[in-house]
RNA sequence: CAGUCAAACUGGUCUAUCGCUUUGCGAACGAGUAAAGAGGAAAGUCCGGACAGCGAAGAGUAGCAUACUUCCUAACAGGAAGGAGGCUUCAUUUGGUUGAAGUUUACAGCAAGUGCAACAGAAAAUAUACAGCAAAUUCUUUUUCGGAAGAACUGCAAUAGGUGCAAUGGUGUGGUAAGAGCACACCAGCAAAAUUGGUGACAGUUUUGGCUAGGUAAACCUUAUGCGCUGCAAGACCAAGUAAACCAGCAGGAUAUUUAUAUCAUUAAGUUACUCGCUUAAGCUGGAGGGUAGGUUGCUUGACCUUGUGAGUGAUCGCAAGGCUAGAUAAAUGAUAGACACAUUGAGUUAGCGAUAACUCAGCGUACAGAAUCCGGCUUAUAGGUUUGACUAUUUU
RNA sequence: UGGCCCAUGGUGUAACUGGCAACACGUCUGUUUUUGGUACAGAAGAGUCUAGGUUCGAGCCCUAGUGGGCCAA
């Protein structure tokens, strides 16, 4: 299965958002924070999983930065979502996810790429304790 | 040859793998495939427009903006060319006297009104007081009997009484008791008129006038000119459901009559900041349907770009040919690896008397910055490269 | 996207029409007390967010920037 990540894969009504955002299950990776929950059911939409990626203007406050970080999470999101993905997708629900960057200083790929990864991974157990 | 500053232009390239957005093909929002995909400032949001809506679509006031002239422009607080003033340098002169070059100026009006000016200074705008000068007159003292000194009264008008950022034209002569543009000469400067040149700002010349008019408008203000207000989160459309808002029917205060119209009054609502003005309504029943959330549209062919050519000192404009060049919406234009290019640091080799140059290897680095309705400007940020100008230092021949 | 406001000692605020940057709390030192607090006496601590301009002279006026906050939807 190809690593994608389509514009329907991204988290984008007000409503889904705020369902996110009002559940308490959520926990801090510095300098990534993690929300998710397992939104109500939508007949037309089966994508397994919505996720949001953010940045905060408090902590970076040109808008290149930004669009960088934004970038960097989403190209590591993408090769390694695979494992998430298929776990969902066993367990028929769908998730929504919002990741956000809180973090001051502008990082690079490795750096982003091992924090993200441990977040996958603590992110899968969380849920399969949930189950 | 190097460095610094200023202005203008430019703003890395290629390959592989994995992806994102839009559009075309495709029955299909899937798979696949092809094409396209961020700047000179996209930024700040400081001006000006296009486009769109609002007011029963009017008037006045308030408010805001601009401010030498002419031109450019859709428009502008932008630009071009010029005028005037300031500053610097050089030359020149008895002398900032004259000229040249560069640079710079929010550059209408304080010879309309009002206000303000700490400290210092007699005085900060008004002419008076203080200090000062002085003949005559009166008084006092003294005397060498000529006069002298002091006080009062009176006259004088400055600005050199030396403070201040700033002091009421300057020099000289006459004049007088003492003085004063009081008078005169020269110089500086002002106003008015005429005239010459220029589209004009303005410049030159002549005559007359009164002798002099202080600073501050980035103080209030005056004058002239311009501006209606709000903004693509504007506005339009889509399916579902329903309101204090809309439409229809019935009812409705006083007066008049032609009995359904007019006028008047009360209260309320709507009308862009305000006022006037304008519009509408008041109770009951029925009908039809707005906003908000979501989606679609507005949305990218335009005061467009490139090349050539003509007009103009120039901003700019005309003509011809060719081109289509982002359209996202919790917001695409990316990530990784490698190579080259450029800059810099260190080491080495070669050339050269030398400043240095070329080559090789290694390290580190490649600016400012990310479209959000679209254009024209302005402002601010910007590694490296190229060009021009100014300044500074130094080496070699 | 559009609009509005603010920035002054360590903290919170003043400074009128441009003319010596003030006050309180806090800090430090001394006195009082067996010691600490309280009280009393005294001292230090800014050049007004940054850079230009107007002015004889800017915290104040003008221009540009930096940082922070608020409002509409």
């Amino acid at each position: 299965m190809a690593n994608t990540l389509k514009k329907i894969e991204r988290l984008k009504h007000d409503n889904q958002i705020k369902e996110v955002f009002s559940s308490n299950t959520r926990f801090i990776e510095y300098p990534i924070r993690v929300n998710y929950t397992f939104l109500s059911s939508n007949m037309e939409d089966t994508t397994p999983i919505k996720v949001l990626i953010g940045c905060s203007k408090r902590g970076v406050k040109k808008a290149v930065h930004r669009n960088k970080i934004k970038r960097l999470i989403r190209e590591v999101y993408r090769c390694n979502n695979n494992t998430l993905n298929s776990f969902i997708k066993e367990s028929n629900a769908q998730l929504g996810l919002s990741i956000i960057f809180i973090g001051n200083e502008i990082p690079d790929f490795e750096y982003i790429n091992k924090k993200i990864n441990k977040v996958l991974v603590r992110l899968l157990k969380n849920l399969s304790k949930d189950d």
